[in-house]
DNA sequence: CTGAAAGCGCTTACAG
DNA sequence: CTGAAAGCGCTTACAG
């Protein structure tokens, strides 16, 4: 591979001006540039990366830290972080976490060893062993930690919650289930709390026994709904808080003989490419998913040239959608 | 950040000696090693990896050319090569390329600024602009290119597919509808050779009408289908090269008031997460995703490393796996 | 076992 | 507009 130097000295002239020419060629006379563009394509030049990003002291790279790749709503996230990196000249390092601490840290450390510039955290937890490091570029999206002040973009998870909760008690269900994430994560406390809000604005009891806990995985959503079917009164709905557990729900509702939605309504969230295709096809809260990465993106590009994002803490629009899987109680 | 001068200065030893004990500390005396390793905890050192990068000319870094990583089957292969890579000191940069050569191009060419040390490429594409370029590290993994020396990891698509189209036949079905990729691809070609060999070994015709072009979206799967319900004589039965297409072509017969597996069978290949719980579950092929990624990613660790990987062309394992969406013809 | 020194390939003040 | 020079933070022969 050609060096700066093999340029240089087929041009005839210093490396400091072939390195003009590429990085501010208007610093470079017309014709000088013409002579260092030449010895650039003979000798089929390109820049060593690893130099200049040394030199420049930035990677030009930076980690997503995702619980899991596989994840159809994460997946569609990162794709988003990736077009607008890749557009604002950054490249994109997977940080796989499956959800361990350990590993999150082991990716978030890359900062400090200048291995990456900044971090897109994707899940609920500061990433640092020791605490939050003011002086790593860190972006928060989906699944936010609360009460600090690091950037971050979200969901208004009460609000769409308590309407998919108020879509159910619209069709005249009073009794109704809710299959939730890890009590640990704030989008599974924000969804909760809209689901009670619901409730109670329309003076219906909260009935723990209505309340399972699943992992957002569709076995944990067959589960969950198994535990709710047992109930002395069972829900006549369900709302549960990802697709893919409404989508185990859906199928322990037929292994148990019921037709949704004429014997239980189950809704969704998240809207995930499969929703649609369900049989019934799923209602659900649709999120912006590309959005999401988009946006962090930006941000993380705002924070690591030190520059005060706009909105500091961005909430993006959700929407419901209705399809066939809720309809009226006939249970009344 | 405390560099290597720092610590040597507090330990009173030579950046070569603090060097060594990170990375050789055999060749460092008991003594010597205690000395400095208090001082890199007292500093809180961490190695520059920009430095040291730079310095080994090695960026310990791998990029993955995806078409789409919000595809199930393909978020899955890159979980595994995470893993893999992580375990074996690797970080993942992610080349999402929407199937566009330019993006493959852009990325696959970090390998030639030192960016990267290797590429897997997960598109039956060289993702070079002037062919195939020997002096970098490359492994072809799912969708491989054919007549080239490149190593692959990959599936036997032809017996595959051969053996799924004979399932149906043993079904009863002669007159099978196939959903194909886009033709371009190898995958694609390989399966509709082994839908023609099953047809073939059992005699039937080949039936041109039974054959739709789709683009392995859902959505494509829809109008494929819809394509051949309108056929003179429709399929009792249609093979989809995955299983969103599979998906969508169970969805156009219902709407088309079909009754799957009754009145029309329909089979994909993946056996993605929710194949199984589809209406009905999905007869269909499994591949071992994560195996793809994690054989990929150990055969480019020995590429990288100058060695011959052991096997050069990898055939993975697949499974026939038998749901209820398809059954006996009863055309008959 | 240890240190002094060279050097990886760039960029960027600085001087002219 | 251009060049000489310093230096980014490491690693690694080389010599002792």
């Amino acid at each position: 591979m050609a060096t700066i130097r093999d340029v240089s000295k087929i041009a005839g002239v210093s490396v400091a001006t072939v390195s003009r020419t590429l990085s501010k060629p208007d610093k470079v006379s017309a014709k000088t540039r013409k002579i260092v563009e030449a010895a650039i394509k003979k000798t089929n030049y390109k820049p060593d990366m690893l130099a200049r990003n040394f030199r420049t002291r930035k990677s030009s790279t930076i980690v997503v830290l995702v619980p899991d790749i596989a994840n159809p709503f994460f997946s569609r996230v990162i794709r988003g972080i990736e077009q607008t990196a890749q557009s604002l000249g950054y490249a994109v390092l997977l940080g796989d976490t499956q959800g361990l601490r350990t590993r999150e840290y082991t990716y978030a450390n890359m900062v400090r060893t200048s291995q990456t510039d900044g971090i897109i955290q994707l899940d609920c937890h500061i990433p640092f062993e020791d605490g939050i490091d003011t002086s790593a570029p860190l972006v928060n999206a989906c699944d936010c930690i609360r009460g600090t002040d690091i950037p971050s973009v979200e969901l208004d998870n009460v609000t769409a919650a308590q309407k998919m909760t108020e879509h159910l008690i619209s069709l005249g269900h009073i009794n109704i289930g809710l299959i939730t994430g890890p009590l640990s994560s704030t989008v599974t406390k924000d969804r909760l709390k809209g689901y009670k809000n619901a409730l109670k604005k329309n003076a219906i009891a909260i009935n723990d026994t209505n309340i399972t806990v699943g992992d957002y995985s569709i076995s944990s959503g067959t589960l969950a709904a198994n535990d709710l079917f047992k109930n002395k009164t069972p829900p006549s709905a369900i709302f549960c808080m990802n697709d893919e557990m409404a989508i185990g729900a859906i199928q322990q509702a037929k292994k148990n003989g019921l037709n949704v939605p004429n014997d239980i309504s189950i809704a969704g969230f998240d809207d995930i490419s499969f929703a649609e295709f369900c049989d019934p096809p799923l209602t659900t809260i649709s999120q912006p998913a590309e959005e999401f990465g988009t946006k962090a993106m930006s941000m993380l590009y705002d924070v690591i040239n030190g520059n005060e994002p706009e909105n500091k803490n961005t909430y993006l629009p959700f929407e419901l959608i209705i399809r066939d899987s809720t309809g009226p109680n006939k249970r009344i």
